[in-house]
DNA sequence: CCAAGTTACGAGTCACGTAAGGATT
DNA sequence: AATCCTTACGTGACTCGTAACTTGG
């Protein structure tokens, strides 16, 4: 009758728990997770607790509900398991389904601003002058999920990295460099810096620096490349729109970091700005092209192929 | 009453659906997984369709039992998804426990024959000389299994790859590159080739073979870094030992490819066998060394230091 | 015709909801 | 006192096992 009885109930880490977990490390909140996924309040506290019951550690701190260390370390690889989960069910989905006409894209702000896109995709609709194109902006965390779950066929990431090294496997989805560039400071002409022909990165580690982490490089990122403490954030800009952010920086609200193809001060001639190239250390922006598998002779194929390097 | 009414039951995908998935594609048998999972037959033949219905595609060939291309596709999502939540809990779960004073190493059959083991584990015993050491050897597979699921502390796994190329990460273990030397093929002193001071792979390519996929590189991956046909096995090896397949190279039996660091002429002084050096393409045999998150100060942590490149 | 997977059906379990109970601010 | 998580308890859904059925070699 009992079908379990000479191993107890181990590997009860099933999806649904990680989901859940996530969602509640996410909000802080087990009611608010409650209301997001639908279920009651006291339904999410049993699922954290048979997570914590079977993992045999405490997970969430409560009151505030913050992660512990152990749930820090399940956070990360929870994060990256529902990913790939989403992909899977995205991967195996797609060969069902028809090849849609259509072509999704998504990128984050500057890799959509970089003039590749738009290359590409003129050439692309002179191929294929009835394909219907949508573009979709969002936050790097957005389009990599998106393109995971089959939402986006392709996407555009940038970021800043050694010149050399290679970006980890993401969720299965492949990733192609499209372009690498320098990078630039956005100064206010009356800036001491301003008439410097180019820059060290630690020169600028006290300056007063705007945090716009869904834009440019998060500061702690910047903190880490250049190697020392520094870049304290004077002003957050939580939006998605790169004008923006230049005319803030323009106003002498702070300092912020672009790919040097970005030459604001040719956009906007008429404010007292200007971009000094950063040489030290040897940092590039990249952008990179993100695709899970892709059928042949898809739109989504093509434009890949129109993207990738020397073509 | 009903919690789910507004969208039907999305998401049904767990990871024990996976579990069983898995083990009935490995199995190509649903009695036979039944039998290794503890379910009746009945109940994996309900799960692979509750998860064939749930993706809404046929996932399994019935008489025979093998993939379909969708299933080959979730196949590869599920092995990693699977292996990834075993390093979850591992990695969650070593914080729990105490330090332990052992540590249990694993190797591929010529990653642990290399001369960085050993002496790694010299130096370590001098440090720590009541240090409890297991080495347990097995195919590459079962290494990077064992690591994930912190049955391992480290894992030394070999491979053939072009100079350059990093390898993918591995469901969120470290990789570091241990040694990587060049390839020499094992001749018997008679054959044709056996003169040469070194080869290119092109000219073996229609020798005879003998495929040892858990010792040397499949004769696939050889065929892959060759760029043509050929390499067809002659005799098959199975088994995890490394002399025992230069002793078969040596009576004729078929072509193997090891690292030139192996020397087998030296080993073997009394058989009639050369070991001729490949060059072309560039192809090396490189080790590495794999490992989840590692204790500050730990055995494991100070052998995963001593093998680290230029220590 | 036998081996092997599917379907039908009933039963036990488990996970959820309701509701009451703490704890912390 | 209010908010938020936990615990207790009952019920319904779900998944598993038994067993009959079906299909392909």
């Amino acid at each position: 009758m009992v079908p379990c009885d000479s191993i107890s109930d181990a590997y009860r880490v099933e999806a649904q728990l990680l989901r859940t977990f996530v969602t509640v490390a996410r909000l802080g909140s087990f009611s608010a997770a409650a209301v997001e996924l639908g279920y009651t309040q006291a339904a999410i506290s049993q699922q954290i607790a048979a997570l914590e019951s079977d993992l045999k550690v405490p997970l969430l701190n409560r009151r505030p509900v913050t992660p512990t260390e152990a749930g820090g370390r399940l956070l990360q690889h929870a994060e990256a398991i529902l990913l790939r989960l989403d992909a899977a069910r995205a991967d195996v989905t797609r060969m069902t389904r028809a090849p849609s006409a259509s072509l999704v894209v998504g990128a984050t702000p500057l890799a959509g601003g970089s003039a590749a896109l738009p290359l590409a995709l003129s050439a692309l609709r002179q191929r294929l002058p009835r394909l219907d194109v949508t573009v979709q902006v969002g936050t790097r965390d957005h389009v990599l999920t998106s393109v995971a779950r089959g939402e986006l066929d392709v996407g555009l990431t940038d970021g800043l990295t050694a010149p050399g090294d290679q970006l980890p496997e993401f969720a299965a989805l492949t990733a192609v460099c499209v372009s690498q560039v320098g990078i630039a400071v956005v100064l206010p002409t009356g800036h001491p810096l301003a008439g410097r022909a180019s820059l060290r990165l630690t020169d600028l580690a006290d300056a007063r620096w705007i945090a716009a982490p869904q834009v440019a490089a998060p500061l702690a990122e910047i903190r880490r490349l250049a190697g020392v403490e520094g870049f304290r954030p004077a002003f957050h800009y939580d939006g998605l729109d790169t004008l923006s952010l230049i005319k803030l920086a323009a106003a002498g609200h702070g300092l912020t970091l672009l790919p040097e193809t970005a030459r604001p001060e040719t956009a906007l001639p008429e404010t007292g700005i200007i971009a000094v190239p950063v040489t030290t250390p040897r940092v590039v922006h990249r952008v990179e092209l993100m695709h899970g598998t892709l059928r042949e002779r898809s739109p989504a194929a093509e434009l890949a192929a129109l993207l990738a390097p020397r073509d």
